[in-house]
RNA sequence: GCUUCCUUAGUUAAAUGGAUAUAACAAGCCCCUCCUAAGGGCUAGUUGUGGGUUCGAUUCCCGCAGGGAGUACCA
């Protein structure tokens, strides 16, 4: 239930829309205040009176009733306090109503609207480091969540398939690689040969590359051959990282897809008059905007990266006729897309403005950025072994009787992994330590999962207990914290997603955490004082772990019964 | 140079323009004959700087300082 809404009604101010009123309503800094509060201060403008005054009025003139039961007026504030076992019962009602359906928080809101999500976009022949983490497990928890929201979400991988480092690829796989070698040492073993390429490369030797890149694209047998095995190499590899991050995709169609369509949108930008030769290059001028020109064909009529994003987007527009259409790629590319969401727009396409650079921090290491080439590089799959390996061993020390640990290591290590990347706003810098990414205590995945074991292990000897079923109970201020922590899950949900910000999902967790874990110390709740209160209370642990559970789920993390 | 993002306890970070700026980690202390101590409690400690808008600014605007990123044929 919308108590602003309630309270906006109730008022009832002249010259005011119900829904301004509605959006003025604020929630107090400490609960003992009250649960909701309106500011006077900007009514005083409309109403010619002291906040203060205006304060007192209202609240004199405010029936309490079996939701609001009470109203006071401190210093400016109208401050008002939700009955309690008033709230209980609705936020029961609409737990139970909402996970018959499809869960508590998920809505409707996207029905019939399509978003496309491109992320992770994994280059062929290139492991994952840590850098990679971000886009994964961003757009896969932006992924769920616009599911959750009832939208039609399609996950784009866009493979970086096509390019001269191929046959840089090609030339020292022939110079050097041997096919037992790869086949054992897998992507790893290829993007070692890249890097030798690179470091011994001759005038002679970029010649060749060129030439095998060239070979590729004229369809060359044996080239195409290698190109494709180190294409399923790498695919197989990154399936098994996004099988343990619960990732998934849609579709897999990469730059090389996009190599045919590339001339029909040149053709059109020739057509609307955009096109212009600058240098020898054909550009699209974007100086009128303050940006630098967007090349189109390279002076040797070769497509870039841009191009094939250009094509992408046209692509992908006519495919899914997506309501948005979102990239989840680092802000060293906020130049990139800000000149082709502008390209767009020149093209007279409306939908440019449903294009969303989501845009996220970048990684570095302790003692400076990342560089494959130095071997200055932390591998993801090293982090989530370790982390693995960190749950498996306090596992070992903390419960050694426990059934299943492996599962359970493996549900930890990786929510930690996964968590970490998630819990702060998407656009901050990390600089990756071992220690920050294997710390356990405190707001981590953890912390929340142990609290769903916890929740999980009252319940299973409340199996018998029947739920509440609205008893007359005066819930205390533990109970009726958890309500309403409980009860702001599903405006988290979609704040998250208008935000495009699963850090608030997971801050959510570790609040609703917090809460239940005070609630859990202060209350018995097998022992509960009376019947009404631990069915009661067995109702709030089974909201919490369950909601918990979603939450979690929405970021791609498990939660194991018992840990 | 230009564009753009960032700057909050010792550290990592929260905070639709609202009341006494909130957590965690690290530090110090306390709590397992009691539903999982990967937990709970207590102590101490913060908005870079100068202006402006506002009844009210961590939040919005303009300087300054410090840091990151980008800035024509890489992706």
């Amino acid at each position: 239930m919308d108590y602003r809404a309630y309270i906006a009604e109730k008022l009832n101010i002249e010259g005011l829309a119900r829904e301004e009123l509605r959006d003025l309503i604020a929630v107090p800094p400490d609960t003992s205040l009250g649960d909701y509060a309106l500011p006077c201060f900007k009514l005083a403008k409309i109403l010619h009176r002291s906040p203060a005054l205006i304060a007192e009025e209202l609240a004199a003139g405010f029936q309490t009733d079996a939701v609001i039961s009470s109203v006071t007026a401190v210093n400016g504030y109208l401050n008002f306090k939700v009955d309690r076992l008033q709230l209980l019962e609705t936020f029961c009602k609409e737990f139970t109503a909402a996970e018959e359906k499809c869960g508590y928080g998920s809505s409707d809101m996207g029905a019939g609207k399509t978003v496309c999500i491109d992320y992770s976009s994994v280059n062929i022949a290139k492991p994952f480091h840590i850098g990679h983490l971000s886009t994964t497990v961003l757009g896969g928890a932006l992924y769920r969540i616009y599911g959750y929201l009832g939208y039609n979400v399609v996950g784009i991988n866009h493979l970086g398939d096509y390019g001269t480092q191929f046959g840089k690829l090609i030339s020292a796989y022939k110079r050097w690689g041997k096919m037992e070698e790869v086949e054992k040492g897998g992507i790893h073993a290829i993007n070692d040969l890249y890097v030798r390429f690179n470091s011994e490369a001759t005038e002679e030797m970029e010649a060749e590359a060129r030439e095998y890149f060239r070979l590729i694209e004229s369809g060359d047998r044996e080239a195409n051959e290698l190109f494709s095995w180190f294409k399923s190499l790498t695919l197989s590899y990154v399936e098994k990282i996004y099988d343990r991050l619960h990732i998934k995709f849609d579709s897999y169609l990469g730059e090389s897809f996009y190599i045919d369509k590339i001339p029909a949108v040149v053709e059109t930008l020739r057509e609307k008059g955009l096109l212009v030769e600058s240098q020898g290059a054909q550009v699209v001028d974007l100086e009128p905007f303050g940006m630098p020109p967007f090349i189109v064909l390279r002076s040797d009529g070769a497509s870039l990266y841009a191009t094939r994003d250009l094509a992408a987007a046209l692509y992908r527009k006519q495919t899914y006729d997506f309501a948005k259409c979102l990239y989840v790629v680092a802000y060293q590319q906020n130049l990139h897309f800000m000149q082709l969401f502008k390209v767009l727009e020149l093209m007279g396409m409306p939908w440019a403005r449903d294009m969303v650079h989501v845009a996220y921090g970048m990684v570095s290491l302790e003692d400076g950025a990342m560089s494959t080439r130095k071997g200055k590089v932390v591998w993801l799959e090293d982090v989530i072994s370790r982390s693995i390996e960190k749950a498996a061993s306090i596992l070992a020390e903390k419960n050694p009787a426990l059934a299943g640990r492996e599962d359970i290591a493996e549900e930890v290590g990786v929510g930690a992994v996964i968590f970490g990347a998630l819990y702060n706003n998407k656009i901050k810098d990390i600089v990756f330590s071992y220690d920050k990414a294997l710390n356990f205590d405190g707001e981590t995945s953890v912390y929340v999962q142990y609290t769903c074991a916890r929740a999980a292990s009252v319940l299973e000897r409340l199996k018998d207990t029947p739920l509440w079923n609205g008893e007359a109970v005066s819930p205390n201020e533990r109970e009726f914290e958890l309500v309403k922590v409980l009860s702001a899950f599903p405006d988290t949900v979609r704040a998250a997603a208008e935000a495009y910000e699963p850090s608030m999902i997971a801050r959510w967790c570790v609040d609703a955490a917090q809460v239940f874990n005070k609630f859990y110390i202060d209350c018995r709740i097998v022992n509960a004082e009376t019947e009404e209160l631990r069915r009661l209370r067995k109702t709030l642990t089974e909201a919490t772990s369950r909601t918990l559970r979603r939450a979690l789920g929405l970021l791609g993390i498990g939660v194991p019964e018992k840990m």
